[in-house]
RNA sequence: GCGGGAGUAGCUCAACUGGUUAGAGCGCCGCCCUGUCACGGCGGAGGUUGCGGGUUCAAGUCCCGUCUCUCGCGCCA
């Protein structure tokens, strides 16, 4: 007999049907037996009725055993419909069933009120705690904020290419970097793909990636993980760093939609509220925002202040989004461009959201001349960036780009506490996949 | 790297200023239950209180050391 999917089991009512899955729940009562059955579409209750064939299998069956359960589809007795729970008006009345796989006891409660983990704990156990109903809305949501960026970019006729992981000796500069063996030599596992993706634009004129980037920062932080995935785009022909920040602000605003729309369910059950986005998200050179929150002249904002700068957005204006613009040209890459009117200032950009950076971009410089000048004046050896430099001697548009790390944006859109909740192999300083200090 | 907090049962947590045999809920084991909605009832097992040392008649509790976790800062183009 064909496998019956239980969101389509209620097709079947009135004849038997076969389904496939985990147990949920098991209601022992003794003669009888209830259990809820789940399948990658949802879950239905089972039961075995007194003197039942299927109870001498049934008696040894308990939480997440994987099995195969023939039964026939019934309508529950009108006062046992429960309202509540999906399928609630319809039962499987189990006749056989076979144990496809046997489960341990739980080390932990699975229950949906029950279950409260350390994180800790859960990470130690996330083969079995990514099964629990939380942790697949939030990996689903996950899912869809990277899908409907690269819906988004193809919409805007943006190319992808895949950028490397591994690269050459570090001309960048900033963040550490993991160091691999590579034959005779070392390589670098890439913090950014960056250089490549200007590369790209130049022969593309629009491009995105989504792929891993590794970062060998010592930051032990609820916000920083080592490996994540980066949601990068770059085009050229702007006329200004607003175009950059346009596209930025559409594709986010794009995928705030699509969450809202295809995952209701997911946000209810995790009690997450999207961030609001308005018409015009608020925009702020860096000198700007340090005054409206009163602070004293500095090279960047830091957390605190970039918490303190989106409450006052919000209070003022009801957009959770913030930008903020112009930073300190020499604080940042070599590659961001000076502003025209003051070269002290960029024109590179951070977007803020509920107090936490969500994407940075802007515009970066496409003359071949002032390229070097930068590299020369930020120190760096031009031979290590051939293949970046090489583009730029071959006629670049003005242009522009940004990237956001999807975890972040998938904690902050959910409002989890830390990172390692948004990411479903989470690796940090301290652990990969089990501590390393064990 | 700096600073705060924490480490007690499989999980989540209690245990007032040091004071008998370290408790609870859930889970686990056993028995009971023919309509439950992680049903319910009765009984039971399970702990070197992270580790090492010290103070004391007495340490989960105080002191020193150490390990681990966690939060914040720094850092993070």
């Amino acid at each position: 007999m064909e496998r019956v999917l239980i969101a389509d089991l209620r097709k079947h009512a009135g004849s038997s049907a076969l389904i496939k899955g985990w147990v949920d729940v098991r209601r022992d009562q003794g003669k009888m037996v209830f259990f809820d059955f789940r399948d990658r579409s949802g879950k239905v209750q089972g039961v075995v009725l007194p003197n039942s064939l299927a109870m001498e299998v049934v008696k040894d069956v308990g939480l997440e055993y994987a099995v195969e359960v023939m039964g026939n589809v019934n309508a529950r007795p009108e006062k046992n419909v429960n309202a509540k729970v999906q399928n609630g008006d319809i039962e499987l009345e189990v006749t056989s069933m076979r144990v496809l796989g046997k489960a341990e006891p739980l080390p932990f409660d699975m229950s949906m009120d029950g279950y409260n983990l350390d994180l800790t704990t859960e990470l130690d156990h996330r083969a079995l705690a990514m099964r629990h109903p939380k942790n697949r809305a939030i990996f689903k949501v996950g899912s869809v904020i990277i899908d409907s960026f690269r819906e988004f970019m193809k919409s805007k006729d943006f190319f992808e290419f895949q950028a490397p992981s591994i690269t050459p000796a570090t001309a960048e500069g900033g963040a550490e970097v993991f160091q691999v063996k590579y034959f005779d030599t070392v390589a670098y596992l890439s913090q950014s793909p960056q250089l490549y993706k200007q590369v790209a634009m130049t022969a593309f004129e629009r491009v995105f990636s989504v792929n891993k980037v590794f970062r060998a920062e010592p930051s032990q932080t609820t916000r920083h993980l080592t490996e994540i995935v980066s949601l990068d785009a770059e085009f050229g022909f702007i006329d200004s760093w607003t175009d950059v920040r346009d596209m930025a602000e559409s594709t986010v605003r794009h995928i705030l939609a699509v969450v809202g729309e295809t995952c209701a369910p997911e946000l209810e059950l995790l009690g997450a509220t999207l961030p609001a986005m308005i018409e015009k998200t608020p925009t702020y050179s860096l000198t700007e925002a340090l005054q409206k929150i009163g602070a004293a002249d500095e090279k960047d904002l830091n957390p605190e202040q970039e918490r303190r700068l989106c409450e006052i957005v919000r209070a003022e204006t009801g957009s959770d989004f913030v930008f903020v613009h112009g930073y300190p040209t020499h604080e940042k890459p070599f590659y961001v461009y000076p502003s025209t009117e003051n070269p002290k200032y960029n024109e590179g950009m951070d977007l803020l959201c509920r107090g936490v950076e969500w994407l940075s971009g802007g515009r970066r410089i496409n003359d071949y001349e002032q390229l070097m000048d930068h590299v020369q004046k930020w120190g760096m050896d031009p031979k290590k960036i051939e293949l970046f430099l090489e583009a730029f001697r071959y006629g670049v548009p003005p242009e522009g780009g940004f990237a956001f790390g999807a975890e972040r944006m998938t904690m902050q859109i959910l409002g989890l506490k830390n990172i390692r909740e948004a990411s479903m192999f989470p690796r940090d300083m301290h652990r990969i996949d089990g501590p390393l200090s064990a």
